[in-house]
DNA sequence: TAACAATTGTTATTCTATAACATAACATGA
DNA sequence: TCATGTTATGTTATAGAATAACAATTGTTA
């Protein structure tokens, strides 16, 4: 059994964590953590909220480099493949995935206010709704569960603003 | 209690029911389902799998209306806020709600081959994922659950083909 | 080094959605 | 009925998200 290390553990940060764990993963797999490509990955994980794919590039091209939308979508392509993100189709933005290298789809608690993510990974969503599908022979290729609302801080910051 | 009208226990088409039930809601609410926004959910019902906004464009310039995307996007914000119908965040597009009026946010089996989707109410899921969000501090306003996948007629076109 | 594959650069375009303002239709009270 | 305000639609322009197609570069391997 590989033993996935753990980012609390460390004393590292999430995105030195995350970059070292892409990093692993990518050699286990024969593929290459470009440049590019661990940029991207460090970008995302250094932004508090998840980013658009513009937002990224607007961060590439303030590091001096050259770049057009399929620079950073092809990178976010392959950070995908590799289940280092997560694309939140309810909002078209991405941001880091806490089991990098997992494939999985996630399930996401998302703050409309300050636009945080709490990345879930809820067994009983995940069993309920793959015996729906199964029941409907329906065969499930991936799942996307993102709920939409507000953070305890942001409703206490909208409440005292009311005062 | 309100007594609701069920689709397959009339002798009208699903569109027909949809059409009335949105009637029938919009005059109890004081809300005008004026002639665009009934031909849009119309338009969305007579189609076997969920469309996209511009599809929807194309249907109203068929009609010989003249219109841009505003309209569309206007009509659809209406159909939205009533309940009438949903919009699938992985795909882009809408599709008429089973519950009309009820203001739930569903949970969606789409078949990415034929693109017919199955609408859910799965209490579990739901009730999951609320427990989740309550044991965070976190107050849900939405909930976005699409399963994508292949559906039963596919998955036997597809390996029919493949002899 | 030659040849091939993988990656990135570049230009253009498609698709999705909204901003901003003009016009038209509807409702309401004087 | 008409003046007024509100709601809905028309219209033009633009913003935002994603990809197609091809060129240039880099990496790898025989």
């Amino acid at each position: 059994m590989k033993q996935s290390s753990d980012c609390s553990s460390l004393q590292l940060t999430t995105t030195q964590w995350a970059l070292s764990e892409a990093e692993t993963v990518c050699q286990q797999r024969g593929v290459r953590l470009t440049e590019l490509r661990r940029r991207v990955l460090e970008i995302i994980w250094n932004h508090s909220s998840p980013l658009g794919a513009y937002a990224i590039l607007d961060v590439l091209r303030n590091d001096g480099r050259q770049g057009a939308p399929p620079t950073v979508y092809r990178a976010l392509d392959f950070l995908l493949e590799q289940g280092f993100i997560h694309r939140l189709a309810s909002l078209n933005v991405f941001t880091g995935c806490r089991q990098p290298g997992a494939h999985h789809s996630g399930q996401f608690l998302i703050c409309r206010d300050c636009g945080q993510v709490d990345e879930l990974s809820n067994l009983t969503v995940d069993a309920a709704l793959r015996a729906e599908a199964m029941a409907r022979d329906f065969e499930v290729s991936a799942q996307t569960v993102e709920v939409l609302g507000r953070c305890l801080m942001c409703r206490n910051e909208a409440s005292h603003h009311a005062n």
